[in-house]
DNA sequence: GTACTAAGGCACCTC
DNA sequence: GCCTTAGTAC
């Protein structure tokens, strides 16, 4: 139990704490992951505990995914195998899977879609249409946040207040919104838990079953689960009542998507006899960062003080940066890493952190024009893309012939001679005949002109009993036919290629990306088209980052949660941005701005950036923006200021910049606004598993596209790391081997090694006594 | 039925 | 400055 040596007293004790229920509240960067990892490892080889019988939730597929890298890693060999180890969404949906299987229990199959934030908008839209309500004076992404918070709060339609005529269209909405939902034979986000729930509080037995497996519950970044969730950790843990939960108040993020932070006290109110500890050695920050940081969310009221301290030592103070506009606030942040990459520091030390994904434009383009490769967290990017979507609404129209939304989306595309009222001909048959437009169709494809649709169609029976065909061929081969195989077949069968690449440049992009989807495609064809689809609606952002691009990151400050940066940026510390604007008249939404920054500072390992512009183009007009009144927070002593005039001796509050209206920009507004790296996904990007886009450009000039794509970056070697592939290496006890990679993995080298007596382990460096026999290559 | 263009709406964070 | 939608010409 060597690893046990890796931790503070206070980490061992959360870490070997025995059975019962634990929580563990501490502030940023003291270990709480480490704490949840090494509890895993500790449960399986310390206790004995079988890993089929822990459950750990995380926060994202990533985090998950490293979680059991690391485990592995602290007991040499792949021994995380068979926890059940993901986030709320991915354990619910295996869940929902299993059990459909059994008629009866749910109001839907088995091969159910999940369908993503465009598909649920989609669906609301329709239903409003349905119910002859106008869409454009009630806005379908404001009826679908209510339906939504509903959910996350186990309300039901018919359990929702009406107060006004809107309340009543959102509950006639919510209710057409979810029997559309079950027609398509489909669930929305929010419903993998709810039906989770639902199903383990009418079916006691299969409560038990799951209740009874998981002798061990663990949560991570606790702080943001909503009701739904908390329920079901309840209910999961319903057995053995072993429940390890982390986490801090202070960086709870999510409350507007229905996270609730006092889930913290109602677990202490559940579980009287819980285990509370403290963490308070910070191993992240420098002292500057923490003062900082901690000055800002004190303001906060209602909150548990949390002491942290560090060794780390004071460190550099935090640079305060005004630029004259929002241009100017790029070119800064991008100047100042070219200056720290001249020094010798790593591409990838940097994090350049703000509220809104807009910010971002102005970001790249800086990056560009430099010249300098970065990586920009996302997934809208890869995945948000027509052909992308298109793709995958083939696949899942496959998958579940029942999925009219995908249908619809494709049915026209390419264009094969059925326009709109073919299609709502064929609708309205489906509607007649109480089924789906899927079902409809093998029936025309099998029947031919003999099916009745034929003449009900009219004109438009010919293209639609063509595609019908096409459309039966994919359903009859899937089962046999590999998905990547399935791919091509879809793709051939379409000429989807000749649709979208028309050999202009961002032809050849667009097929770039459904190449590289194919290539995703191809990851998952052990696992089948039903993993694949769960898991693109379920990728997020910060599951795209490409771990092995050493360069600059571009994120959103929520994106930015439990990840850290030796130096981060974080820019847009206005008045209205952050805060932002529509936080301004809720004290608990301020409150959460407040935490918003905190988070963003805390990521900062050596140093801390916090940049601001004296004016910025919101949409075409600029406007002169006050600095954030977060800044007032932070002691005149930590800051160095650099920038803007300031009046003279008061705080970062500027009143106007009326000395900077004959300014004009350095740069100028170009004609052009297209820059040439933008709005192609594929091409100059980097990516492995899940999109991850790298956009890890050595240059700007589209030409270099396809080589960066077959060539990933070669990750520089770290200075840390004492391992380099190729090294021959001696094990104590396993002998000699040949180092495969190495890596830091939270905080420590990890090393993969081939030995020659027992095969590839893995293995962290400063624990295993590994000596180098021969430098290799 | 399709393909192109103009105009208006719109940007907070996300599974 | 970007995307969706409506309108129009072929
Ligand atoms: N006992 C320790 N010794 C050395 N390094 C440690 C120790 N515990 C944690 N660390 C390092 O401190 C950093 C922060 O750890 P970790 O991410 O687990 O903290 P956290 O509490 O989950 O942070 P956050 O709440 O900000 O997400 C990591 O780089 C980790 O490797």
């Amino acid at each position: 139990m060597d690893y046990l040596n890796l931790l503070n007293p206070q980490q061992r004790q959360a870490v070997t704490a025995p059975p019962g229920q634990t929580l563990v509240l501490a502030g940023p960067g003291s270990g709480k992951t480490r704490v949840l990892t090494q509890r895993i490892a500790y449960l399986i080889e310390a206790m004995g505990v079988r890993p089929y019988n822990i459950l750990a939730v995380t926060f994202t597929n990533k985090a998950a995914r490293a979680m059991g890298e690391r485990v592995d890693a602290l007991l040499g060999g792949a021994r995380a195998r068979g926890v059940w180890l993901g986030t709320f969404h991915s354990i619910c949906a295996r869940v929902l899977r299993t059990e459909a299987n059994t008629p009866g229990l749910l109001p839907f199959q088995s091969n159910f879609v999940i369908f993503d934030a465009d598909d649920q908008q989609n669906l609301v839209k329709r239903a409003l249409r349905e119910n002859n309500i106008d869409d454009k004076i009630n806005k379908p992404a404001a009826i679908h946040a209510r339906i939504s918070e509903a959910k996350n709060n186990l309300v039901a339609p018919d359990d929702l207040p009406v107060r006004s005529y809107r309340d009543e269209i959102v509950v006639k909405t919510f209710k057409r919104y979810n029997e559309l939902l079950q027609q398509n034979n489909a669930v929305d986000f929010d419903d993998l838990m709810l039906w989770t729930v639902k199903l383990f509080e009418q079916h006691p037995e299969v409560t038990e079953k799951y209740a009874r497996r998981f002798e061990y519950v663990l949560v991570d970044e606790f702080q943001d689960t909503n009701l739904v969730q908390y329920s079901l950790l309840k209910l999961v843990s319903s057995y053995h009542h072993n429940l390890f939960v982390v986490g801090d108040e202070d960086q709870s993020i999510y409350r507007w998507r229905g996270a609730d932070y006092r889930n913290v006290l109602r677990f202490e109110q559940d579980y009287p006899a819980c285990q509370k500890i403290l963490l308070e050695q910070n191993y992240r920050s420098t002292q500057t960062v923490l003062d900082a940081a901690r000055s800002v969310i004190d303001q906060n009221a209602n909150r548990t003080p949390k002491s942290l301290f560090t060794d780390h030592g004071r460190g550099e103070k935090i640079n305060l940066h005004e630029a004259v506009d929002d241009h100017a606030e790029a070119s800064y942040v991008v100047d100042t890493i070219q200056g720290q990459l001249r020094k010798g520091k790593p591409g990838g030390d940097f994090a350049v952190m703000y509220r809104t994904n807009a910010q971002s434009r102005l970001l790249e383009e800086a990056f560009l024009r430099a010249g300098l490769p970065y990586r920009l967290v996302g997934a809208q990017r890869f995945y948000g893309r027509r052909e992308v979507k298109d793709m995958i609404a083939y696949l899942r129209l496959v998958h579940n012939p029942d999925d009219e939304l995908s249908l619809q989306r494709i049915i026209a595309v390419p264009p094969r001679k059925i326009g709109e009222k073919s299609v709502t001909a064929l609708q309205f048959a489906a509607q007649k005949a109480g089924r789906t437009m899927g079902s409809l169709l093998r029936e025309l494809a099998e029947k031919a002109d003999e099916s009745p649709l034929w003449k009900e169609l009219g004109h438009g029976a010919g293209p639609i009993f063509d595609f019908a065909v096409i459309f039966n061929g994919w359903l009859k081969v899937k089962a046999e036919l590999p998905l990547p195989a399935l791919f091509d077949k879809i793709v051939n069968d379409i000429g989807y290629q000749a649709y979208i690449d028309d050999n202009t440049e961002e032809g050849k992009d667009r097929w770039g990306n459904v190449d590289e989807l194919r290539r995703l495609a191809y990851e998952y064809q052990d696992k089948g088209l039903v993993d694949f689809l769960e898991n693109l609606a379920l990728v997020s952002d910060q599951d795209t980052l490409p771990e092995q691009v050493n360069s600059p990151t571009l994120l959103t400050l929520h994106a930015a949660k439990g990840l850290e940066f030796a130096q981060v940026f974080i820019v847009g510390l206005d008045d209205g941005i952050l805060p932002h604007s529509r936080s301004r008249d809720d004290p608990e939404e301020m409150a959460e701005e407040r935490r918003l920054f905190y988070v963003g500072i805390t990521r900062a390992k050596e140093r801390l950036y916090l940049v601001r512009a004296g004016q910025r183009s919101t949409y075409g007009n600029p406007e002169y923006q006050l600095a954030s009144q977060f800044l007032d927070d932070i002691p005149e002593d930590l800051l160095t200021r650099s920038g803007g005039e300031f009046p003279s001796g008061g705080p970062a509050r500027l009143k106007s910049w009326d000395d900077t209206g004959d300014y004009s920009p350095a740069y100028g507004r170009r004609s052009s606004s297209r820059s040439p790296a933008q709005g192609n996904g594929a091409n100059r990007s980097s990516k492995s598993s899940w999109g991850q886009t790298s956009y890890d450009w050595s240059s700007p000039t589209p030409a270099r596209s396809t080589v960066s794509r077959s060539k990933p970056p070669v990750p520089a070697p770290d200075p840390e790391q004492k391992f380099r592939a190729g090294q021959r290496v001696r094990h104590a006890s396993w002998g000699e081997g040949l180092v495969i990679s190495s890596r830091i993995l939270d905080g420590e080298e990890t090393v993969d090694v081939a030995f020659e007596s027992v095969g590839i382990k893995r293995l962290i460096a400063s624990l295993a006594k590994l000596e180098v026999v021969k430098q290799g290559l």
